[in-house]
DNA sequence: CTGTTAGCGCATTCAT
DNA sequence: ATGAATGCGCTAACAG
């Protein structure tokens, strides 16, 4: 923990034996340097682990904004509005850096909704797009014509991996659905009937947390039954409408009472609140072991009277928030690499825990 | 596109018919303004929409240098090397806003010796201390004075919350405590015999944990027995010493084997990695579960070979940065209250997820 | 009370 | 190829 202060360009030059001007040039490299000052000045910079001043840098060459655009699917309230924590905090962080978001939600999970989306922060003139891909691979040809573009994209939540986007940045969604088999078997003891409520798979993160879980549940837990799989995304356009949330629990509400000896629901997203009221409202929550994904409104509530079990969770504010300062890096230090696969670590919420 | 060109203090002093300095005091509210001039500028601040650039603002603040100092005991390298990654990304953060930090480390959790970190780093100039303390009310009347002479402290990992610490950054240690207790009973399927390894309860945090496993455990379930509780401490100078780490493993392959049917152990702390390890050179690993606290240098071995099964963590890294940030805002911006107490969510790591 | 001025660290001319 | 000088917008110290 270094207790000096920030070595400045001064400084290295004078290390140098140079002019600032000249620390400047080979710093960013624009040529017209001899070849000995340009080692001279490597190696002060080396010695005196210089890093440049990014807010003198801004102020100085008065940087046009860089614009970063951000778009993702605003369709459930208490999940997506940590993604708007995430960008308001990385927009405090790097305003003083000159940045600028430009934000444009969608309102479903539509892939033409998705791509105007894209169009219109484009035209907004952003530098760079942070996204969450509707399709693990539809979008593929429209991100990689923005790369082309000269708009890089960063995918963050959920990827399109095959895509030419610069970066991911979420969780292993395997491992969830992983975690998620684990805690199924150990509140049921290892035994017992299971559904699986999921939406459409073509996000890839929920499929990538059904073939987990599955996986696991088969390879560990082989006394434990699926039953069946339910898509309960109501279609393609899922969320299109108002009261989806609504249906979904009356859905579920028609399911569950279809099943005699269910002892368990896994629901691969941030429905498990809507899952979870259904049971309750039956007043199935003893007798059944809801294991989920994410917290939301009632998570509290659902968890306290211990009818949601478990969740597995992720950081989505924190993700985001890595997603524009990767976007910001390579916006500013085209050539400095960077993570490009950046995964966190999912969370486990039990009710001991809130 | 946004062509506006920001509109700069130097035309609002223009605007207005004064000078920068007399705009700057009545934007910073400083006083010493008369009457008129002020509304004359506030005038001119709306009508022509006038906004401080931020970058500017930064620059020109980095020198007013606020130090701030930071204790804390740095004898499990692993634990503890997250503490200063988190201090790196604070400086890394606050440098350009002028803060400097000074880091006195303990080798142990000697209380003296925590007295006298405090007053070198009192020597030191800093204007606030973020610390951990080492006893839970024995470092009252020490923090109370430093108070006193307006050197406020903020606690962190573990608190003393009888003193007259500004704040408290870190996890609800009671519910910590109790999630391991309920993972416990997961693994043990509700029932067995188990043994529990603490360090000097002392340190608050510890005693916390303990506390809220035992409540846990009699309250759901009634059926596993706790047959001890040891003291692996070594005494009041736990750590003084190289090895106690290999100590904490030996000491821990006597006890486990002296008992028959142990199905369990809680680790109140990070020595659960070399309780893990005893556990595996034994072969012990597939009859007993072992539930504890932070990860460590063999979490990953341990848990793919199912000696330790369940951990809960703390991100000590983020909540000394936490500690450190809220140290800024109030030695930066006194007035502006801040979050007293800042509980972080403890998380549980489960081979699943790793 | 008020105005003037010297930097903050860097990019960018403009001379040499 | 190189260095010196100017200024980005603001804060703070210093004169009045």
């Amino acid at each position: 923990m270094s207790i000096d202060k920030k070595t400045t360009i001064r400084e290295v030059a004078r290390f140098a034996n140079v002019s600032i001007g000249t620390v400047d040039r080979v710093l960013n490299n624009r040529g017209n340097v001899s070849l000995e000052k340009e080692k001279a000045v490597k190696e002060a910079v080396a010695k005196l682990q210089y890093e440049p001043n990014r807010v003198a840098q801004s102020l100085a060459k008065q940087r046009r904004k860089v614009k970063i655009g951000i778009t993702f699917p605003d369709v459930e309230r208490y999940f997506w509005a940590k993604v708007k924590d995430g960008i308001d905090r990385a927009e405090k962080e790097l305003q003083p850096l000159g940045v600028e978001f430009v934000v444009h939600t969608t309102s479903s999970y539509n892939i033409e909704e998705q791509v105007n989306a894209l169009e219109a922060l484009k035209n907004q003139g952003v530098h760079g797009i942070c996204m969450v891909p509707h399709h693990f691979q539809k979008l593929n040809s429209t991100i990689d014509a923005y790369a082309e573009a000269g708009i890089p994209i960063i995918t963050f939540i959920s990827d399109s991996p095959e895509s030419r986007r610069l970066a991911y940045m979420g969780v292993d969604d395997v491992k969830s659905g992983e975690t998620a088999a684990k805690l199924m078997g150990l509140y049921l003891k290892g035994k017992g009937k299971i559904l699986i409520f999921a939406i459409h798979r073509e996000v890839l993160c929920i499929d990538e947390r059904i073939q987990g879980f599955l996986h696991k549940l088969h390879s560990e837990f082989p006394e434990i039954e699926v039953m069946n799989v339910y898509d309960v995304s109501g279609g393609n356009h899922l969320y299109d409408y108002e009261n989806y949330q609504d249906d979904v629990q009356h859905l579920t509400e028609r399911i569950l009472l279809e099943y005699e000896d269910l002892q368990g629901i896994y629901v691969t997203n941030s429905l498990t609140n809507y899952v979870g009221r259904a049971a309750l409202s039956l007043g199935f929550q003893d007798k059944l072991s809801i294991i989920g994904h994410e917290t939301t409104e009632d998570t509290r509530h659902l968890m306290a009277t211990n009818t949601i079990d478990a969740l597995v969770c992720q950081t989505p504010d924190i993700e985001v928030y890595y997603a524009a300062k990767q976007m910001y890096e390579y916006l500013a230090v085209p050539s400095k690499p960077l993570n490009l696969k950046f995964k966190r670590r999912s969370t486990i919420l039990i009710n001991e825990l809130l």
